[in-house]
DNA sequence: CTATTATTTCAGTAATTACTGAAACATCGA
DNA sequence: TCGATGTTTCAGTAATTACTGAAATAATAG
């Protein structure tokens, strides 16, 4: 890899994280060179760069292209093809993050509502039934949430999510006007 | 594996879902396992569950430990070591947030700002660096509001996840009064 | 159409990761 | 202490996943 320290070092981490999530090293290693790459980048370059067959260079750009994550193009004059990662960060965290809600919690959520119209037969199964519920109940709520909430413009997302806890105040407040919908204070467990 | 249905079908799911996380079919089914157990299990009876072998189980639950999810206990009259996942769904998704936090966002985060400190040479690397930047950025961004709100009490983070992109309208009534970045009570309705 | 260049597929192989059984180690009651 | 029971370690092996080069396919210019 002949590209500048800061660049390398960052790739080669890239590449390790992705390959602790469900992506493979040298495909993290394409998304990371893609995403520093003032340009877009053909798949001999990647393979150069990276020192990787081109083979495998296609496979990682055709499961990246399964992600969404990158943005294919010509360049005039140029039969090659381009690729290169959107611009915006928030864009790419986005995507990725509705890929997976897509690829794992979906199903997930399938499989534990099945779960839950089961009639249990015994306590066992009623405890296990339960605890299906509760965190088939705990996933619809962050992801009901983070649906909301990506639809926010990058600015207003910033905005709330750096108001972070200081929202409390605001529910307390709320609460103690007893306003609508807020959960009453009822039972500790 | 002798369980109702129920359990089994969430059993593998959860492996397969494991898999595709860092954590091993093994490791997933363990988990789930024990989650949906109204009591703690021993080692023997994990494997016997699961139909894996003893040596297998005991690196499973190391390595469930490692994450701090599980519980070891002992029963009374009993030498053998028992184990359970915590009654709290929300206690395990912090847990588990906090442990991927620390073994992958912290590294990332170090990794990005000994980047941020070279002296960029070229417009490229110039470029680059202005992308580790934005990348630093957001990761600080999400994981300081993760941060804050986690240590907010189950109920008010349901409330405040609940409340989703209703914030937006708290957030812009705020930008209108142009308030300061504090949530003031300064509601008229 | 043909020659040239670009891309993908895929069977074989390499590398990595997961799993097992046996042995070592640990704990505890008598 | 010993013997019984429980747990961990680890070297070897199995299974999985990643990667390559060669061949097939696709696209385009002449």
């Amino acid at each position: 890899m002949n590209t500048a320290p800061l660049v390398q070092s960052f790739v080669l981490h890239f590449g390790e994280m992705g390959s602790r999530w469900g992506i493979s090293r040298t495909v993290g290693q394409i998304y990371a060179l893609l995403y520093v790459s003032a340009n877009p980048l053909n798949a001999d370059e990647i393979a150069a760069t990276l020192d990787f067959s081109r083979s495998n260079v296609s496979m990682g750009l055709k499961e990246l292209e399964s992600w969404r994550l990158v943005r294919l193009q010509h360049l005039p004059g140029d039969r090659r093809e381009y690729f290169s990662a959107p611009e915006d960060v928030w864009t790419i965290f986005r995507t990725l993050a509705e890929e997976r809600r897509k690829r794992e919690i979906d199903p997930t959520l399938t499989m534990l509502r099945a779960a839950l119209m089961a009639t249990p037969t015994d306590p066992d199964e009623r405890y296990a039934q339960q605890r299906l519920r509760e965190m088939h109940d705990l996933i619809e709520l962050v992801t009901t949430w983070f649906n909301d909430v990506q639809r926010l413009d990058q600015k207003t997302l910033a905005q709330l999510l750096k108001l972070g806890s200081k929202a409390q105040k605001f529910l307390a407040l709320k609460d103690k006007l007893s306003l609508s919908s807020g959960a009453k204070s009822a039972t500790k467990r």
